[in-house]
RNA sequence: CGCGGGGUGGAGCAGUUAGGUAGCUCGUUGGGCUCAUAACCCAAAGGUCGCAGGUUCAAAUCCUGCCCCCGCAA
């Protein structure tokens, strides 16, 4: 089938890599525009725009796609439908409407639930057992299309956000091909408005660790805001990021949350909310990298006694 | 010219401001203790202090140039 691919980041690649090794043409790719990013605020290509070049397929990167020449440009692509996986933006009503087939697109949740940026960090700070995929034929809404495959997985107890994605990635890969190769048979199915939940995209200050909460929710954050916008917290030592940890019982709850509890023997606790506390297991210190508690014990000034902040 | 941190035994760090014997925690190896141990005690090995040049009686430390690494931000 005659395509086109839009579509930015990493986790959009496998789709596209899918779609062309399954034989689909895709006559174009759309992604966003190049940025200055890394050290030196050099300007970087977007990953699906990467692996189109590397593929030799036309890539297009308008900074404004709600005017005319953008929807024209589009339109004369003349595919039978669009492919949309993370592109970023939301698609005027000339996008959806350009194709016979319109835009399909590829959720990384099981809609209606978690609509939205960011579903599968949601998923797993709220605890998620099970999440998925979902492909659908966009409408003007935000993520409120007619759903046409779903894909089940479930989330590990200690997975990341970061690795979820990956598998989403993937999934979500086959189940585009399988939807495009069975587009003509399947039925779309309205979603119950009823049921959705929505997935806010997350700002850095998301990342700041509330010790008032209790440790499981503590954990469950720092799972789920990886890679972005992670979980940290201040220290007399500066910012202090937080990997990994588990949730331990705290057998001195009398203590403040935000205090140090241990700092030695390989071992860093932090007290918590309602009595909870937290046992770090990576950490990352400003300006340094991420790195086991052993070793950042080895060499930190932090001890028994410290407050951390926000 | 985006902002900043750093290169010191295998790991994480201190020491550099006011040059003068290479230090801490951990790990490794050997020994001891113990019913036993990843626990404890004793001992040992292991470092061109990123590279090159300069100043000096003397440089990890001061001066000059270069290489490399990392974090933030996006």
């Amino acid at each position: 089938m005659r395509l086109v691919f839009m579509g930015t980041p990493a986790a959009a690649v496998p789709s596209l890599a899918a779609l062309v090794e399954a034989g689909h043409e895709i006559a174009a790719v759309w992604t966003r525009p190049d940025r200055p990013a890394g050290r030196g605020k050099r300007l970087m290509p977007t990953p699906v725009k990467v692996y189109a070049e590397e593929k030799g397929i036309p890539v297009h990167q308008p900074e404004m796609i709600k005017n005319k020449e953008a929807a024209e440009l589009f339109a004369s692509h003349n595919a039978e439908a669009a492919v949309v996986v993370a592109y970023g933006r939301i698609l005027p009503k000339a996008f959806l409407d350009a194709f016979p087939r319109g835009c399909i697109n590829v959720h990384f949740s099981l809609l209606p639930k978690y609509r939205g940026a960011a579903p599968v960090n949601w998923a797993v700070v709220n605890g998620e057992e099970v999440t998925g995929v979902t492909t659908m034929k966009m409408d003007v809404g935000l993520d409120t299309g007619d759903i046409l495959l779903q894909k089940m997985t479930p989330i590990g107890e200690d997975e990341t956000a970061d690795h979820l994605t990956g598998r989403l990635a993937h999934l979500g890969a086959e189940l585009i091909v399988e939807t495009i190769s069975s587009i003509e048979s399947i039925k779309p199915e309205k979603q119950d408005d009823s049921k959705a939940t929505h997935a806010p995209i997350m700002s850095k200050v998301d990342g700041r660790i509330d010790w008032f909460s209790e440790a499981s929710e503590i954990e469950r954050r720092v799972r789920g805001f990886q890679p972005f916008p992670r979980s940290y917290a201040s220290s007399p030592y500066g910012r202090l990021t937080i990997w990994k940890c588990r949730p331990v019982v705290d057998l001195t709850s009398k203590v403040k949350s935000g205090t140090v509890l241990k700092a030695d023997d390989g071992k860093l606790v932090i007290a918590c909310g309602e009595g909870t506390a937290i046992s770090v297991e990576e950490i990352q210190q400003e300006g340094k990298r991420k790195m086991p508690v052993e070793e950042f014990l080895n060499g930190a000034p932090i001890k028994a006694g410290d407050m951390l902040g926000r």
